[in-house]
DNA sequence: TTGTAAACAATAATGATTACTATTATTATA
DNA sequence: TATAATAATAGTAATCATTATTGTTTACAA
C-alpha cells in the first residue's frame, strides 16, 4: 500500500510547472527548497514510482542522463544536436508506424518510442542563451 | 591520423557475425579470446572509433546498456520488452515522420530515432530460451 | 633502423542510479 | 486521541556503465 508523501507531492507539482523535461538533478536541487534536507534518493525513488503510475512520463533520450515529463498527454520531443534542449512537439498520430512495423515482425508490437533531433531555433541563430 | 589496430579490426569483425545487438562487455569477453590481454577501455575506445567514422552504429535503448550493430544498413530495431532482446526489423523508410515533425517544429529537424516494443515469438509462446 | 605519435593494458575516476539502514511520517485502528 | 504497523525518508554506501589517466607497446613513416 501506497502512502501519501508530502516531498511526491512536491517533486509532482514541480513538474507540472516545467515545459522544459528537468533531470533528478534538476528537480532534487529546486525541491530541495521546499524540503532542505530532502535526499537524491528519494527523488529517484519517487520518480520511479510516479512513472510506474503513470502520472508523469520518463524520457530516455540516450543523451546524458534520464529526464522527466509532467505531460503525459501523448506528443513527441525534439532533441537540440547541439545545445541538448529537449522541446516539445505537438504532431498528428503516427501510430500507423506500428502497423507497418507489425507486418514484419514476428510477435506481437504494442507500440514504439521516438524522438527527432535536429537544431533550436536559437542555436540556428547563434544565440547562446540555450 | 588513425592507425591500423589488430583490436580494433577484431571488433569490427566479430560485430559482422552477431546479429544479436551485443554490449561493450559480451564484445569484450568474445575478442578477449583472441587477445587474452584486452582492455574493457579498448573496446569502448574502438566501438566509439568506429560509430564516429560509421563504420558501425550504436543503439542506444534507454533499457540497459548500449548495444552495437555492425549492419550499417538503414534498418529499425524492436525490443521485447520481456527478455530485452534487441532484434532487426525491414520496414520500408518512416522518413516522412520528419517532415511531418518539421511542419510543427520551429528549428531544423534532421531526423529521428524510433525503437518499436513488444513480445518477440519466444516470449508469447513462454519459451525461457531468449 | 629509428623517431614519433597512435593505440594499448591497467587502473582510477566519474556520473547516474539503485540499495541499505536506522529514523520519521502516515494512516488504520483501539 | 493514543498507539501500533509499516511505508517513506535522509543519509550514505554500493553498483553499473562509461570515460579519463598513465606508462608501455605498436604501427608506420623518414
Amino acid at each position: 500500500m501506497t502512502k501519501h508523501s508530502r516531498q511526491r507531492e512536491c517533486i509532482k507539482e514541480f513538474l507540472a510547472t516545467r515545459y522544459d523535461h528537468p533531470t533528478a538533478e534538476i528537480i532534487y536541487l529546486n525541491v530541495k527548497e521546499k524540503f532542505p534536507n530532502l535526499s537524491l534518493g528519494t527523488v529517484y525513488r519517487n520518480l520511479s514510482l510516479l512513472t510506474e503510475l503513470g502520472e508523469i512520463q520518463k524520457l530516455s533520450t540516450g543523451i546524458g542522463p534520464d529526464r522527466f515529463d509532467g505531460n503525459i498527454a501523448p506528443h513527441y520531443h525534439v532533441l537540440c544536436t547541439k545545445c541538448g534542449r529537449v522541446q516539445d512537439l505537438e504532431i498528428e498520430s503516427i501510430d500507423h508506424i506500428d502497423t507497418l512495423a507489425s507486418t514484419q515482425f514476428d510477435g506481437k508490437i504494442e507500440g514504439h518510442f521516438t524522438y527527432f533531433f535536429g537544431k533550436c531555433r536559437d542555436c540556428l541563430e547563434n544565440k547562446n542563451n540555450c
